[in-house]
DNA sequence: CTGAAAGCGCTAACAA
DNA sequence: TTGTTAGCGCTTTCAG
């Protein structure tokens, strides 16, 4: 065979069998094999195991891809090798800033290592969550990543016979259903009861939307505050707002009106999340009271802009970039046969001290 | 043949040619065939397309996949009929909460039509963006949208050459690839311009971002000040503060106080973000300047924030949900093989007006 | 280092 | 309405 470029036809329109499909009349493997002068299995080992090619072939072959634009079907590879590489990420929702932080470095490490990224919003109704698992195991994911996410006893039990492997995230389970990054929201709460604690505050008081995380960490909260001897011995005692999910800086406005309604010599406010502490902070302003020193503020998230509000913010800390990473990393592992040396990751908050507590 | 039950062997393990491979062991649709006694493609056309088949058929399908956990394998349905059910979204930066909105209701919207999402982050390093590309257009998605995102003429004549129907959004391009979901940034600036004007500020000026959209928000803004006859009538006299990527609180703040020091008599401040203009108002609080009163502020985007800043924000709003919403009912209506009525939407923006201005 | 054959699991096309 | 056959475009297996 000799190895001058040929003008063959390319797209797999060529040839029409007599009971044949007509293909997509894209560039496929084939043409590029034909056009470097090599067999289809040549060129895919070109593609995907350079080292396993004479550097000859190789650069024919590599030749043949510029000149035809030929992007591989990594459906097609993906059947044949039973390797997606492809990472499905499920939240409940993607506008709530917490959880960003995580899916962008989530994103960014698995795209780093070869990967794509399919999300998946559960929503709020868990008839929708069923069917979104079916539309995600379907694609065969060498991952998924729950981030927020509380399945249903169905649902896990879906996850674990789909053998594929899975990180749950932002939470501390006691049986997570594969791998787990996260940290305990309990011990959270109990911090930041601690730190307010040693700052001199006794009048504590807490504003928390309703979701199951916020809850631990209240509890952990009002427990320290109690084993502290802080006005919250026991539940029923410690004020508290609840709002609905999501946490605005309206509801954080609410809930400190609402708070100093019934508790005017409340001394520390601790929200479930930086958006209300935001807004308690400026319902304080609006009412002139001194935030940092008559009312002491703690947020949850330390989002972005925890820095820069007036006083600025003392907030709980959660590496969710670290989060994302890590998750990365375990899927990554296992999908290449790996083992993991931790199933499960605890990577810890911080209290980050600012002028507001 | 009979209809009772068959104690086949479930799992694509059972047979092993001489050449064969062993398959990935999980349930397949032949398995699912045999228990309910009908050939493959029957079972396929009962999941696929219920009308086509005896309700007597389709009752023993079903009965066979709850049986079975059968989940489809959605990359060979995928290679098989050329339709992935699968769209791409490219953003810059998922961390922003700018495009949230829309690729909320993107997720959403496909969702319900049987699409997923497959998200990209493209970054600012325009190789990545490259590599990115293919990655996605291997996957041979059924839609591809772009948000927030200039594509390189290469770029773009890759996206060209795909075939892949292609939908810009946010913003108002004059030659789109395919089709398009945007408004105009230059008329959104002026239209700002021209109600400040209208409250009878005259002394404008501006915080900013330096990305592309701003620039132009910009530019409609400076044009029309000077038309009207307010300071700014050159560009050269618009008091102006570009702020680095991204845009936050903290920038915000730094941005009046710097505009301050060179013009301590100015009247309004246009801000590219929400995030500026609560940074601006915040400084200001600092600074005992009276927001809505000595000083009007308009931010842009009308995140959720805005209504409860104090003074509430005045600020443009642009609707990411329905920008999304529209992008999925293009693509959907295209991968349908429908042609759709309109390829380039302009959804419009509006002044939301509240007690900062 | 290169290649031929045989599927991966599914659906389009044709036939009954 | 149901079934048979032949691929979709790629990679694994086995053989040079």
């Amino acid at each position: 065979m000799t190895r001058e470029s040929t003008t063959a036809k390319i797209g797999n329109t060529a040839y029409h069998g007599r009971r044949g499909r007509r293909g997509t009349g894209s560039v496929i493997l084939a043409d590029v094999a034909k056009l470097a002068g090599v067999a289809a299995i040549t060129a895919s080992r070109a593609l995907n195991s350079p080292d396993r090619v004479s550097p000859d072939t190789l650069k024919r072959v590599r030749a043949a891809v510029a000149r035809s634009g030929y992007v591989p079907n990594l459906m097609a590879g993906g059947l044949a090798s039973s390797k997606s590489r492809l990472v499905a990420a499920l939240v409940p929702t993607i506008s709530g800033p917490v959880f960003l932080e995580t899916i962008q470095a989530l994103t960014e490490a698995l795209e780093d290592s070869g990967y794509q990224l399919m999300l998946g919003q559960s929503g709020y109704i868990e008839s929708r969550e069923d069917a979104l698992l079916d539309a995600i195991i379907g694609r065969r994911p060498d991952g998924i990543v729950l981030t927020g996410i509380m399945h249903s006893a169905a649902g896990r039990r879906r996850l674990l016979a789909s053998g594929i492997p899975v990180v749950e995230t932002w939470d501390l389970t006691p049986t997570p259903i594969d791998m787990l990054v996260g940290f305990s929201h309990e011990r959270a709460g109990a911090a930041v009861a601690e730190f307010l604690h040693a700052c001199g505050r006794r009048k504590l008081a807490i504003v928390t939307g309703d979701d199951h995380r916020a809850g631990l960490r209240r509890k952990g909260f009002v427990e320290a505050a109690a084993r502290l001897g802080s006005r919250g011995a026991r539940n029923r005692e410690m004020p508290t707002c609840f709002t609905p999910a999501p946490t605005t800086l309206g509801s954080g406005r609410i809930g400190l009106a609402t708070l100093l309604r019934q508790h005017p010599d409340l001394d520390a406010v601790f929200c479930s999340s930086d958006a209300l502490a935001l807004g308690v902070i400026i319902e304080a302003h609006a009412r002139r009271i001194a935030v940092g020193k008559r009312l002491a503020v703690v947020g949850f998230g330390d989002l972005g802009f925890a820095r820069d509000t007036h006083p600025a913010l003392t907030t709980v800390r959660i590496d969710g970039t670290a989060i994302g990473q890590l998750a990365a990393r375990l899927i990554v592992t296992r999908a290449a046969g790996g083992a993991v040396a931790q199933r499960i990751i605890d990577i810890g908050f911080s209290i980050v001290e600012r002028a507001s507590a």
